[in-house]
DNA sequence: GGGGTCGATGGTAGCGGTATCACAACCGCA
DNA sequence: TGCGGTTGTGATACCGCTACCATCGACCCC
């Protein structure tokens, strides 16, 4: 069963090569019987066609790349399961490449792997997604790219988002119908944009609920465990402790609740935590997470979506917005009353 | 800067294609200062060799693919960023392929892919390195592949993997010798291969202290939190409740510790916990996991090399077996006194 | 009923490289 | 001086497929 060609089937089936190849890519202009004789040849013979081939020939490469320099294992997974699947779906390859840890030549990188490869097309995760240098180098080669969640500015590229803001609001919102009042908070990654939607979703919502943004205690994150652990030390150790904490994703979050345990804090009883993203992390920590589910896999799957549909040249919406929710589990709690 | 091709570069430098594809693949017998020219034509050029071209041509297609069917991130993302880092220092694309969920075409799947994509070789990792229709599914195709960790069964493809035993061992004999000699243990997944390693090591260095091993409670686990948790429930709610628990992965040692705080077991004081593989989790839980540190990541990249290894027909060792270590964090405590 | 259109198919020139062979220039040695 | 053997280089046939154009009968319209 070694390796058979275009050639053999053509043979194998008694047309030429040109017509098994109108077979392979679904032209139409073939009779219904000529096409089924192909058709069974082709898995008679179990050819399979050379993707090589078909793209140094043709124009397409059936080859899709997808760009992160993301350090969370569990985000990554997700959005690269996600895309995985929709790949697996269409038929197509997908190229995974990361880009940590590169400083420097990060566009070049790029630019070869896009000119080495011939991809089809890029789908872009954050923070990569905001970065405008990228954006000017993948256009400049004419290439099509979706982007997940990127900043506000304007680029004809088809984005995959959920609304970051809205949902920081619907966190802040339950936590003061809870009852808190003094509610720390905990930022993301200044680099990425969502960080900067989520605290003004928390903000707005305070103001909303006549409670001054001000006076609340903000510290700076960088979406890492260990950022977590700093930011919420500080936190606790202010003369007014909040009585609850939100961290602007599920990992910083997990480092509040690793402080609260060193502190004798009880949580929820003594301080409320809650995240953002609810990753696999969320539900492993005790207590575990009240957080907002981000639909980091279908937010890829969806993306990858579009690509192939603005590589087909099909009509593709210039924005999608995904559904999050909020999903409340142990880590929240009414204050206790202390006075 | 539009793509450009060996033939615009042998007209810039004045030699013939045929040089140019000399010196991009490092033949010999080329005058070291037509080299330089053509070198220097490559980058004036910004010339990047066309990989679809190479694969059609050559009998090399500068791609290999990774491939697994493990549903945890953190391991999926240490093996990838491993393969990947080695990937990059040898100019080659990696192919990441998830095999989950796929059933009975796993093994088609996997041919197609190869046949499609023209591989080099494939990395494969656990639960597939102990899969024997894949090997043998590989073996048809005379592929280089090399495994990560795959169980007893011989097979002349180079295997890198850490010594499971000695290391279940050892964190048996920390346990014994912090005083515990009632240690329940959560059994890994059955079909991987050092599921049953781990728990012979624990089993090994019980009777090496002259514990009865049949005495110490023993859970099925399947290596998710959710089965952790469920093994844990069963190990506690024991009338003889052991005093420290020692699960075959992090994730279920993660659930160990979830249903202690759950049941009001203060972990390290009543109940020790410890976990195997270190992953980002084992740090991130409180209190942080004792644990063995398995080099997933490295590990991953000398598998990567050796399989480059392979490929060059190049000399490669049967088997390559990487240090582990314990690490020993706060989950784990010399028993309360009781009695 | 002749020319135009369309449906179904085939022939063939590449795509950007590599492999095989050929060949000229140069070398040492008898 | 002439011979075989290197060494550096070039010409050219592919690799497996797609793009473009040609072909050829059937059908259609006025």
């Amino acid at each position: 069963m070694a390796r058979c060609t275009i050639t053999d089937v053509a043979a194998a089936s008694g047309v030429s090569i040109k017509t098994v190849s109108r077979v392979l890519n679904d032209e139409p202009s073939v009779r219904p019987e000529t096409r089924r004789r192909v058709r069974e040849a082709m898995t008679a013979m179990n050819y399979q066609p050379s993707l090589p081939a078909r793209s140094l020939a043709g124009r397409r490469s059936s080859l899709i790349a997808l760009l992160f320099e993301n350090p969370s294992a569990n985000y990554v997974f997700a959005v690269q399961s996600g895309a995985m699947a929709k790949c697996r779906e269409t038929q197509l390859r997908l190229l995974v490449q990361p880009l940590n840890d590169l400083g420097e030549p990060l566009i070049e990188e790029v630019l070869a792997m896009v000119d080495q490869t011939h991809i089809d097309g890029v789908v872009i995760t954050p923070p990569l997604s905001a970065n405008a240098e990228l954006i000017a180098a993948l256009d400049s080669r004419g290439l099509p790219f979706v982007r997940i969640a990127p900043d506000g500015t304007s680029h004809s590229s088809p984005i995959v988002e959920m609304d970051d803001e809205a949902a920081a609001h619907e966190m802040t919102s339950y936590l003061l119908a809870l009852g808190h009042r003094r509610i720390g908070f905990i930022k993301g990654h200044p680099g990425h944009h969502s960080s900067k939607l989520r605290l003004e979703g928390f903000q707005a919502a305070l103001a909303s609920w006549g409670v001054d943004p001000a006076e609340q205690p903000v510290e700076q994150g960088y979406n890492s465990f260990e950022s977590g652990l700093t930011a919420a030390r500080r936190l606790l150790a202010c003369t007014q402790r909040p009585t609850a904490i939100f961290a602007s994703n599920d990992d910083m979050a997990a480092g509040a609740i690793f402080v609260a345990h060193e502190f004798g804090i009880r949580v929820p009883d003594e301080l409320s935590v809650s995240g953002f993203d609810d990753t696999q992390l969320a539900s492993t920590i005790y207590p575990p997470l009240t957080t907002v589910h981000q639909p980091s896999y279908t937010m890829s799957y969806t993306a990858t979506g579009l690509l192939i549909d603005l590589i087909k040249r099909n009509a593709v919406p210039a924005s999608t917005q995904l559904a999050h929710n909020l999903v409340k589990r142990a880590s929240t709690a009414p204050p206790r009353r202390a006075n």
